[in-house]
DNA sequence: ATATTTTGTGCAAACGTTTGCATAAAATTA
DNA sequence: TAATTTTATGCAAACGTTTGCACAAAATAT
């Protein structure tokens, strides 16, 4: 009766409703989640993996999540996996034991198995997989077109006049990697520019550091290039120190054009020409998505999957047209 | 029966262990949190509270309590109150309502009561803060001393013949801005040098845009400083686009020091002199704090008060002696 | 062989809710 | 007034565990 009270179900009476109310105030009771949720099997617990908090555009995408979530019951555990494999499947098997309503997911660089995502769907928690695809997986997914942003970025520097573009590519197996190689390749491809491979340099990890070793690797070839595109704004921000530091003009000997568009590039000297990607929308829409699922809107099982575009931001670290 | 044997109690013979443990692997059963933990009344959930996550400084906070806290069954619920207090409140008591075991937060740069912490406290769940300090509250607290980071750093600006030395403060309200602030006037009364008002701007926020806008009143003062000490390194990147874009020479005509060593600040040109915050090392002391007194190890009441020291790091944009 | 101790097992209560079902009370109808 | 319907309330089961207590069976001691 308590219970029915103070959820105003609808056979109760005005007179016991209040009273209940009343004295439920008076001793200001709250109800015990951990009961309800064991009631109900559901934890109102939504997962987000990430591989890793420390840059903005992650930061950024799960403030928005956040942003989405602050007016629904559901609460984010938000669990970071280190660009592993090993641990992201690791935080599933603990994001199942929470029994959480549904899962946001970035795979880890190393991830290309997905039979921890398929062994959660099956469990009837659905999956939302935002910013590196995970081919062959059926789920909904929310994406960026990083292949047509990079084939614009790479057209852009051949237009200003560069002939010897290398790309600094992040590691090997990461599906926006691949794209931002690939729409690297078209451009050059489309434009008749021969590839070379030695201007084709994988980093082996996002940071700054591998971005250094890298840039030194590629400026100090005999035949060294007139242009880099890197993969992310920070690499590029890297292979800017590093020209400087060999005492390379930029942008009139080297042009540089960086991924993501973090808030810091614009303050870098020369400020960096990068791809501008909406993160706000990613995180906004993986979220409301999953929330629809929750919401049992989305009865029927057919996948969304949308695809963000980029823009192009020309500064002063690439010559503009 | 089932139970005692699979969390092998004392009084349970071989045989029906092992064959309840047999019979629990054929099944795959896993035993539901919800239920254990509405039992037990607790949830295994730790809650922290930051201002936000996109700034390097609390995202790799974040990212070192949560490395503390992978050895253990504790859960980490990630909350943002966007430097809102209003906010804050609002976490604090979604954070009951769930449960948690306990709470480690950086209070809003808006707070200064501390009410609903206290009554966290009342109810049993310790509470550790970190970074900002709240002043009158009794917990356990992390700190960084701050006042001796900036007295150093401003006492370097004056070693290195910098007689007009400007700040640019923090949010009013917030403890380190407060600190941070009182070093840079120590320094400068221990000096003997004047305390001139104009060069003290307070930002409304601790971003790029906000830092803008005050080096350009700062910068375009009749008598202009020849040094800026900011209360952290954005603001001290804006300061110094500002200074470039008026043509001031960094740090022939203007030395500049920020504060945090934000990784990206060493790649700036000229390169960032700064204050660097033993940031992991916050993080995981307040983790492990926590956890002590989770663990019951810390019967008697009696609160840590740590405080960790800072490291000027002198760079490009300031003078060296 | 009986009394005592040890060992292992199962029952049932408890954690704090919601909800189907039964039922008492009130209101309506015949 | 009696019969029927409506309305409001309470009981008890269920969610999935752990654990105190009782007790049966086995082992030991007398």
């Amino acid at each position: 009766t308590v219970s029915r009270a103070l959820n105003n179900h609808a056979s109760i009476s005005e007179k016991t409703k209040n009273d209940v109310i009343a004295l439920a105030e008076k001793l200001n009771y709250e109800p015990n989640i951990m009961a309800i949720n064991l009631l109900h099997r559901k934890s109102n617990l939504i997962g987000v993996i990430v591989p890793h908090i420390t840059s903005h555009f992650y930061s950024a995408i799960i403030t928005s999540i956040q942003d989405m979530l602050s007016n629904t019951t559901f609460n984010l555990m938000v669990c970071i996996s280190n660009e592993s494999f090993e641990e992201e499947v690791l935080l599933i098997q603990k994001l199942e034991k929470l029994h959480v309503d549904g899962v946001l997911i970035c795979t880890s660089s190393e991830t290309n198995n997905f039979d921890h995502l398929k062994k959660m769907q099956n469990k009837g928690i659905p999956v939302v997989v935002f910013d590196r695809d995970c081919s062959g997986l059926k789920a909904d997914k929310v994406l960026v077109d990083c292949y047509s942003g990079s084939f614009e970025a790479v057209e852009s520097l051949i237009q200003s006049g560069c002939k010897k573009i290398a790309h600094l590519a992040g590691p090997q197996n990461s599906s926006t990697t691949k794209q931002r190689l690939n729409g690297y390749l078209d451009a050059l491809k489309k434009n008749k520019i021969p590839i070379i491979k030695e201007y084709i340099h994988h980093v082996s990890e996002f940071t700054f550091n591998s971005g250094i070793k890298a840039s030194e690797v590629l400026l100090k070839l005999k035949n060294s290039p007139d242009a880099i595109f890197a993969v992310n704004d920070n690499i590029a921000i890297a292979a800017i120190n590093v020209a400087k530091k060999m005492s390379i003009k930029i942008p009139e000997e080297l042009s540089i054009v960086g991924f993501n568009d973090d808030p810091h590039s614009s303050f870098m000297t020369p400020s960096l020409s990068t791809v501008l990607q909406p993160i706000f929308s990613i995180g906004m829409l993986s979220a409301r998505i999953l929330l629809h699922h929750l919401k049992g809107v989305n009865t029927k099982i057919e996948f969304r999957h949308e695809v963000f575009k980029t823009e192009l931001i020309i500064r002063e670290s690439s010559k503009f047209l």
